[in-house]
DNA sequence: CGGTTTTCCTAACATTGTTAGGCTCTGCCT
DNA sequence: AGGCAGAGCCTAACAATGTTAGGAAAACCG
């Protein structure tokens, strides 16, 4: 298969002029939704920004719905790389600060890509298998680096995950400018520290690496 | 003031039967966002339901805005009488997982209301002051309920509230129906036991009331 | 009963995403 | 060079959506 997605046929100069102006359609996609915010624009204010009429873009992209999807596949991108770009440290508990910053530092530094990949605001889009894989990628990356940390258990995981998601949402949606959730997510990670970490890693850490569910009655 | 949204001047019938057929539609709105998602109908469709034609709606509602309002207000309502039907019990442990239950039985018992009260996915949606005020009223009882167990400081409030729509949008999002994500609101509830609550209220829990932050550098 | 208001309708408009069809220019092939 | 396939871009137009205008019937009230 030609793979399609790397290099275009380099024979070609043709197919690279395409993926140059499709790099520059979900550019001022991005802008746009920066400005308006994810589902604040339409396929002419996009078309406009580079030049074009609306039917022009079905050049490039069949449907908004693939724009959406190629956004996305880029957001991924953005996050895979700031995750594989988080350098290592011996030490768990600074792993899973670090592990925990990149999450949150995206959600603020980004908030409209964090919003497309994470809280999904478009009414009726869907990943495609393809963004779908580099979505995965991204959380499999940070699942590595939470295994540096110690973090192995999937429900572990899938705490931390929740944890997170939870604060940047508050974050992104209640205090766009702020350092108060910033905070939070430096407590959260103790206190998710003292709880799922055995006292081996964490000194200061209780030692009851886990207590018994007590459900109200 | 007529205050509007209570009684509607007891002598006027018509009055009455306005606010039933108001209470239809947005009965059939819910019914809608039910079976297709919160933004996945058209007036057209709420009007068909109740026997009319989409203008008539305007009769009742200025705009497909205000009828999400009217739903938003609906689903806090609803909301609100689950929390203040929360059974007191004096064991703050145990009130904290009904606090924590409350919400995430919510979630999963209503995801289309909780979806719009919560993960807001009408795009140009914002409530109105009146309808804000009644979602702030729930948080208030949440807050309430909280308090009852215990857990006063604000930033252990938000540290609550983000981890539970956190688990509870996992939950909607990811497994509707499985009951994953339910196990880890009482694993959650008693980390954030171990973490704010001093050891004097809870026997069991970690002597470290709250450990200092640790930045990874 | 007369007048007013409520309720509901049809017709139509603006804005969307989208398709059809045509012009123009590029770039390869003989 | 000539010619042709196709890429890129256009205008016109369609379908669906929220919404407005204006009118007819029904309900109410004196």
């Amino acid at each position: 298969m030609p793979s399609e997605w790397e290099e275009p046929a380099p024979r070609d100069r043709r197919s690279i002029r395409h993926q140059s102006t499709k790099r520059e359609i979900v550019e001022s996609a991005w802008q746009l939704s920066d400005e308006r915010g994810v589902t604040g624009w339409g396929l002419r204010d996009v078309a406009g920004r580079v030049g074009m009429r609306a039917p022009s873009l079905y050049v490039y992209f069949e449907s908004k719905s693939a724009l959406y999807d190629a956004m996305f596949a880029d957001g991924c991108r953005a996050m895979l790389d700031r995750i594989e770009a988080t350098e290592v440290d011996p030490d768990p508990v600074t792993m899973l600060h670090r592990a925990a910053r990149v999450f949150f530092d995206f959600a603020v530094e980004q908030p409209a890509r964090y919003a497309l990949l994470y809280l999904r605001p478009v009414p009726g889009f869907e990943p495609s298998p393809e963004s779908y894989r580099l979505a995965v990628a991204a959380l499999q990356a940070l699942v590595d680096v939470l295994a540096s940390a110690g973090v192995r258990d999937a429900s572990d995981i899938d705490l931390f995950t929740a944890l997170m998601t939870g604060l940047a949402s508050q974050q992104v949606s209640n205090d766009p400018q702020g350092r108060r959730w910033s905070q939070l997510v430096d407590r959260s990670v103790d206190m998710f520290l003292s709880a799922t970490l055995d006292d081996s890693r964490v000194p200061g850490a209780s030692a009851r690496p886990r207590r018994k569910t007590n459900p109200a009655g």
